[in-house]
DNA sequence: ATGACGATGCACT
DNA sequence: GTGCATCGTCATG
């Protein structure tokens, strides 16, 4: 297992959401292969990059390879991986594939149901604990562990989720064919 | 001070 | 497939 340097994010997002798919996420040893990203690029009006620094996005605009956290509709986290770019870029983890630690993260889900245990940003925030707590953490560093992927995968491409803005641009990313995707893509693979 | 709006998940038809 | 809870964050007055 080879861990990731921190060159490895500090490029840009699309590539590092790309090259994620397959890298092994673990957090406090709780994870797996990550089977599903999405890129959000600078100059993207969906970024929260975009608008510039405020206080909930300041980790956006300091160094990349820092874990950016953040809570959508009131209820659930999302985690980010910051990239390059100026201003920066980010990768949104929505899911992976859980084989390490599933008795944990079947308590924190409430289901021990594979499948449903980390198919979504939401889900795989609670699955692996991350909070706010986590929000500004170096991802070469405990709690996380990045660890390169085996071999080359097929990815699958289509375009992001749950926007209202830029919603046609194809920058989700995922493991063609993973049956621990967040929802199927449109359609067939691509390099 | 207040209102609009989510990078979602889950219950329900 | 559709509906919506829920509340932090940000923009505005």
């Amino acid at each position: 297992m080879t861990p990731l340097q921190v060159d490895f994010f500090a490029r840009d997002a699309v590539t590092v959401a790309k090259a994620l798919i397959g890298v092994r996420l673990l957090v406090d040893g709780v994870g797996g292969p990550i089977v599903e990203t999405e890129a959000y690029d600078r100059d993207d009006p969906a970024s929260h990059s975009f608008n510039g620094p405020t206080k909930r996005n300041a980790v956006m605009f300091g160094p990349p390879g820092f874990a950016y956290v953040y809570r959508i509709y009131g209820a659930h986290w999302c985690l980010n991986v910051v990239c390059g770019g100026d201003p920066r870029g980010a990768v949104l983890i929505r899911a992976l594939e859980p084989t390490d630690g599933l008795h944990a993260m079947a308590e924190r889900r409430g289901t021990s149901e594979e499948r449903l245990l980390c198919s979504g940003p939401g889900k795989l925030c609670q699955a692996l604990a991350v909070t706010g707590a986590h929000d500004g953490l170096a991802l070469d560093a405990p709690p996380f562990a990045f660890q390169a992927a085996d071999s080359e995968q097929a990815l699958a491409i289509g375009p992001r989720i749950g926007l209202t803005k830029a919603a046609d641009t194809p920058w989700r990313f995922g493991a063609a064919g993973s049956r621990f995707l967040s929802k199927p893509f449109p359609k067939g693979v691509a390099a």
